[in-house]
DNA sequence: CAGAATCCAAATAGATACTG
DNA sequence: CAGTATCTATTTGGATTCTG
């Protein structure tokens, strides 16, 4: 298995959450999760710009923390559902903060980084 | 500068936000300024195990983002003093609901990670 | 004290091809 | 469809040294 090198320290709440929901796609998995999008290929479908294989990583901390949980259905083809477990359901609410602070700043925050754009010579 | 080369999406609020406080120690750095601490030497004090560039580094992001401010008394020796801004200020309800979620999973995190140990032969 | 410069290591993500 | 294996690229953080 993966064995991390450098030690973190975990004394604080706020490390011990970016680490559970810290990858770049954990956040959108949990909120479509969340909004009742259950099955990989789905999953896939509204973030395609990961791979399957960086999804599924992410989806199997989500699950070894306890957030989410799947039911594997061994039919052909094979079909496996996520869900949030009462764990993950206490997470929500401050999934919901983090999500509606974020929002009141995307309009600004993308000018922010358009500037910056500019300043480096980069137009994305 | 430092220029990205994988583009990121920041349609969602969530995504926002973990880029302003993604770092690996921007959130002890904005609970301790938040708290009062607010020079650099102080909070390398207090994060040690953080080299100061890399403190400086996501400062300076802190910064660019609008988070945190800081004074510049061109004294000798130099002292810098940093501030939450407003926009800082409106973050930290989020903050503290981050932390308080996190605090309350800390004790059955350790023990999860100890197992992850225990299971790979690493004994921290 | 504050912080920039350089070089290097680790962590994380992407591309592709493959299996049951 | 779901998932893995392998290889590569990018991003991020750490160690050290140096300056005003």
């Amino acid at each position: 298995m993966y064995e991390k090198k450098i030690p973190k320290d975990f004394s604080c709440g706020m490390a011990v959450l970016m680490e559970i929901i810290g990858g770049k796609w954990k956040s959108y998995l949990l909120f479509l999760i969340g909004k009742g999008v259950r099955r990989p290929s789905e999953l896939h479908r509204q973030v395609p710009a990961a791979t399957k294989r960086v999804l599924n990583l992410q989806l199997k901390e989500l699950e070894f923390h306890g957030i989410i949980g799947k039911d594997i259905y061994p039919e052909l083809p094979p079909r496996v559902e996520y869900f949030l477990t009462d764990f993950g359901q206490s997470l929500m609410p401050v999934i919901n903060a983090m999500d509606n602070w974020g929002s009141g700043y995307v309009g600004e925050f993308r000018q922010l980084m358009e500037r910056k754009s500019e300043l480096s010579g980069i137009h994305n």
